[in-house]
DNA sequence: AACTATTGGTTGTAAATGTAACTAACAAGC
DNA sequence: GCTTGTTAGTTACATTTACAACCAATAGTT
């Protein structure tokens, strides 16, 4: 049997963007991985706490579109890593906020810093008029258009 | 503790290529899953053999970057489905060709035809600018460039 | 032929993930 | 107050994945 078809899986863009999301997270992994022995949800926590600010696990969920369970595990493993502390809310004591100690405001810093140069040398292959392109395309594909 | 920086999530190209990623693949997912009851891995190793033709479990590893115990396990799965039969080669029994059944064949052009329409949907949202350059963007970072 | 290395592929086991069920706190209706 | 519903979060269990060890076939060396 001989080639079914004249599709090529390049041309998928569900496979292409795997592909390419793949081989980027590969590749950034070793900064929160290597240095830091966390795992990508713990790392995605940390990110949108450092970014945003102190929040409740619900609303890491919501914006960084991670399952409940999996922020739960994620924020348990920086609670023990002494990244973040988490602090109830007296007047509903179902919430909590979750704050980044001392220590995980520094590797956050750390990884921030390793994260816009990632991103910078990533960004040197193409141009500023791509960038734009790219960018606009992903956040229409990701959704991210009305939430924003 | 307010915002530690003026780094937004949705900057990050390995974030912002993730969520797009994810949203395709998740939304695609319907279709192998809820129809033929296929994981992502052998819905892959389907849609390899089905655009390249025959060939054995290593090329396919190659090609997808799937690794080798990813896709010896979606391979059985496949087989035990019908979907696939393995013939071993008498000049050198460690390789085994993989072909399709008719059934594998069939359930390939339908499921070649929905990501077709996936991706024409997809593409619908941008101008034909944009696709091109969307698609040299993430050729280039998926790091094909070469490989093709 | 015998010895080592490499290759293609499988299997075992631990780690990670997904799903559903569960708990605790609050809210709303009666 | 009690009953029902909702929300935030955790836990238990099943499925999937990752990693390392393994096996069998071949290639390369002596």
């Amino acid at each position: 049997m001989r080639r079914n078809s004249e599709f090529n899986p390049q041309d998928f863009l569900p496979y292409l963007l795997n592909q390419a999301a793949e081989a980027l997270s590969l590749e950034f992994q070793r900064h929160y991985r290597g240095q830091y022995g966390m795992l990508r949800t713990e790392w995605r926590v940390l990110f949108h706490l450092g970014c945003y600010g102190d929040m409740t696990a619900k609303e890491i969920c919501d914006r960084a579109r991670l399952h409940k369970t999996k922020v739960s595990r994620a924020v348990a493993a920086l609670q023990t890593k002494r990244i973040l502390t988490r602090r109830e809310l007296e007047r509903d004591r179902r919430h909590a906020i979750l704050q980044l100690t001392a220590k995980g405001q520094k590797v956050f810093a750390e990884l921030s810093r390793a994260a816009h140069a990632f991103d910078s040398e990533v960004h040197a292959s193409m141009t500023p008029e791509e960038a734009k392109v790219l960018h606009r395309c992903l956040i229409r594909i990701a959704g991210f258009e009305i939430a924003k």
